[in-house]
DNA sequence: CCAATGTCG
DNA sequence: CCGACATTG
């Protein structure tokens, strides 16, 4: 696998009619991998020149020792080993191109589309396979902003070969933690922080970025806040601090916070509810029960819970910049409701896909 | 027992020194006893004109069917019947009555007196020795004002024999409940109330008087906040709905809260801490040390808990009114801290005993 | 990663 | 009537 230890370039072929035919499917393969000709053609070498199979094998790391379905707790991290290969192969349908046209996404200066997803990385079962799932929608969908939370370290590296065309910046380095993915050709990335929760006990922290996209301001914001109910009064203080580094951000810039809140709604009113100034966007487009609920377990069978329970645990609030609402909230769908073939759904989590529109 | 039963006055006796002497009898248990001379009369004749015996005969109630060392949830009705008397008879050392010398409350008009007291009348073990221990020290410290939580309907009828000199207004009729006692010969009542709290699961609910004492009005307020850390929201609201109506109260009118509100500091704080114009008297007092703590597993084995923990559940508000502060929170005492002679407390809760100021 | 319950110290 | 944790549906 190391492209090093591969044969060079032209070693042993002579025919110009051949070469010619291996150096387009090296522009295809390094097109669709985002990598250059010379590891392209490293990975189709050792595929026979079977541009799908050379595609799967440079997807699939390397196989490491592989505690498949050690069960983790909540709080604990996880074994930083793992493979992410899988027995069945899987075609990769989208490349994760600049506007592939069989993407959903319309990509004009006119939308900005936003993903956020408790990708459940803590989960080890079918983790190949639903990481596959998960950045297939990512193609599928190429959302400008993605947020993801349950990253762990793996499922990063995979991200990095799957998501080429997107600057990721994570929240943390081992364990389990954030991400924020900007697709390179349209997010300009200013700068980054992160702030810590000071009384985690789950190593939580709030990631955030500024960039700027279509000419606009923008400060995105992801965070996982304290897990579990008994968690309660924590969470509710990293809501806190949450609301509060989003109205600290300068009023010309507009603010758009996703992640995996774990909030029960008796929460929010705990602390009067949202300033005024920040909306709820699932609130804000008029609650459809449709894209209520992103965690249930009557629906999701990842947990295999013998209760059933559902919850809006993932929520994006927006603050709008203060010079007339450029950025407005259009609408909200869940993404990863479909099974996989492994019978399982790519998170316990639904994604939460956004779409805003533009006003000039 | 019954009166009727007994025999008629003077029936066998025709000396008229010994008339003279069983009057004057007669005359001392009616002023211990708070009852008219027909009932002393009976009970003495029943006890062989033994004054103590007939006292303490007078204030143990009739044997009842006792499932003495039945275990109670907090949640759960306890059982009405239970025998407070005790293998061992207990001297009333200290009379119910007005300016009896040996209380310990100078009761004139400069200092108004107040005592709040979870009693754990739910715990059945040692019942009887625990509400006489209790009715011991209201005796000693007099009072002016009791507020008594976890009050079940024999110990409410204790306290009808036994507190003669008080008018009890109970918050409920069954299962466990709070008491006001006012001391009838300082407090006058002018009307009272139940506030209800609508979602708690324990039957809890808020109880207020209002009263003159030594010309000042007052609204007197005592409750049994929702037990449990489990049960914080609601306990949380409950405070909310105390503190409303603390501050509903007209501004002329001085404000006393005092009860069991199984309080966490972060609970009040979670609320942005109480009202400016509403006092925490532990606090305004000082803070002291010496009577942080009214819940104490280290002090305290009523609980045989295997854990050590002590908390601030036991709290008394104050709110002035607005003319002048002329009833002023002087000091704060712990009552209730002696073993009694089971080797146990009167409740697993100390008592907490406040003197006001009343500057004219 | 539910909520209710039980155990333990 | 604690708080941490495990168990259950
Ligand atoms: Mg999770
Ligand atoms: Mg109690």
């Amino acid at each position: 696998m190391d492209p090093n230890g591969a044969e060079g370039i032209s070693s042993r072929e002579g025919d110009a009619a051949l070469i010619t035919e291996r150096e387009q499917t090296c522009a295809a393969f390094a097109s669709i991998a985002g990598c250059d000709l010379a590891v392209a053609q490293c990975y189709l070498a050792e595929n026979d020149w079977e541009l799908e199979r050379a595609i799967n094998s440079y997807f699939e790391p390397g196989v490491e020792s592989l505690p498949k379905e050690e069960p983790l707790s909540i709080a604990t991290k996880p074994s930083t080993s793992i493979d992410l290969t899988d027995d069945s192969p899987v075609v990769i349908k989208q490349a994760p191109v600049v506007d592939n046209p069989t993407t959903l996404n319309q990509e004009d200066e006119s939308h900005i589309t936003l993903l956020t997803w408790n990708v459940d990385g803590i989960d080890q079962s079918n983790l190949p396979e639903r990481a596959r799932g998960v950045c297939s929608l990512l193609a599928l969908y190429s959302p400008d902003v993605i947020f993801l939370q349950e990253v762990i370290p793996v499922y990063y590296d995979y991200l990095k070969k799957r998501a080429v065309s997107y600057t990721i910046i994570t929240g943390d380095e081992d364990g389990y933690f954030t991400a924020i993915m900007l697709k390179k050709s349209r997010v300009k990335l200013i700068s980054q922080e992160i702030v810590p929760f000071p009384n985690s006990v789950m190593m939580r922290n709030l990631l955030l970025v500024n960039v700027n996209i279509c000419g606009h301001n923008i400060c995105l914001m992801t965070s996982h806040l304290e897990s579990t109910k008994e968690h309660s009064s924590e969470r509710v203080n990293q809501l806190r601090i949450v609301l509060k580094k989003i109205e600290e951000v300068p009023p010309s810039t507009t603010v758009i916070f996703g992640g995996d809140t774990n909030l029960r709604d008796s929460e929010v009113d705990k602390i009067g509810g949202l300033p005024s100034t920040i909306l709820d966007i699932w609130e804000f487009l008029g609650k459809h029960e449709r894209c209520r609920y992103t965690w249930d377990t009557k629906l999701n069978n990842n947990l295999k819970a013998r209760y059933t329970c559902r919850l809006r645990f993932d929520r994006i609030f927006y603050r709008a910049a203060e010079d007339g609402s450029q950025v407005v909230p259009q609408s909200l769908d869940l993404l990863g409701t479909e099974k996989l073939d492994c019978g399982r759904f790519p998170s316990d989590h639904w994604g939460l896909f956004c779409d805003f529109d533009v006003i000039l």
